[in-house]
DNA sequence: ATGCAACCTCAAGCTAAGTTGAGGTCAAGC
DNA sequence: GCTTGACCTCAACTTAGCTTGAGGTTGCAT
């Protein structure tokens, strides 16, 4: 059999084309989880590309390392996800795309009535006083958000 | 003619519901530029409650202040803005959504052939190779994106 | 057995978008 | 004319998602 199933940063990072820095970030973060050589280097499963893969994908879309670990703790700890594990968590993100374009229509829509009126006044506009989020995240203006 | 076309910081505060630490931040960031009295004490113009709300409705569209302060150099300066100046940059923000429904939409369409074929994989994934930002801002990984 | 690239940790720095607090001033009502 | 709440500045702190640098170790090839 294959010994050569590890992979250590360097080449995980040549794969994803993701800094090293930014690997051992995610692992602090709790998105990886390497074994480690006597030496106290790193080595990764070559799954973990795809793994990797999947941390890019998901910000694009716009979600946060903590959700992102959410989802990648449906994977199975230990053996290498299937097919199956990652259809499964992939179908659970295309929701949230769709929640996301929902949002962003429907913010759409009222800005279309806001141009007809011209309002973008705080007592009327429905675009404050409905709808929060919008997959605002960070600090913001809090007074309006809490 | 009436001479309270100015407001304070406290008023302006109330009247939008955001923090006064936060309309002080916007000023610093170029986004109002309140008049002075002798003492020091900042002076707003009444549409400058108007300037706020839409500051707010363009961050719950995902824009940063920094482009925010882009589409609100479109307003004249000095003299209140009309109607159809706010319709004007109104109808350009209206783009940048439609150009985000658009990007989503891409994604999702691809992540559906991703759940098809399991892929996920660098080297193939339509997700990686193409399309890039998606109102992604920040530092991020940055061997990816630029 | 030695050289050197690639690895390690830990601390500090960066941007965005603010908040919090200290210490001081202004202006309006009584 | 004085008190008091609202205002002022400036510096430091916050979270997310990293990068950069210093100083030290590992492991593979020769």
């Amino acid at each position: 059999m294959p010994k050569a199933n590890f992979i250590t940063i360097g080449h995980l990072s040549k794969r994803t084309g993701v800094a090293v820095s930014a690997l051992r970030f995610y692992e602090e973060k709790g998105l990886l989880h390497p074994l480690r050589t006597g030496g106290n280097q790193r080595r990764f499963l070559k799954s973990d590309i795809r793994r990797v893969s999947f941390i890019l994908i998901a910000q694009k879309l716009g979600l946060g390392l903590a959700e992102i670990e959410e989802h990648l703790a449906q994977l199975p700890e230990g053996r290498n996800p299937t097919l199956t594990d990652w259809q499964k968590i992939s179908r659970a993100m295309r929701e949230q795309i769709d929640e996301k374009i929902r949002l962003l229509n429907r913010t759409r829509n009222q800005l279309d009535q806001c141009i007809g009126c011209g309002c973008l006044s705080l007592a009327k506009c429905q675009l404050y006083n409905k709808d929060d989020q919008l997959g605002l995240k960070g600090p913001g203006p809090r007074a309006v958000l809490d």
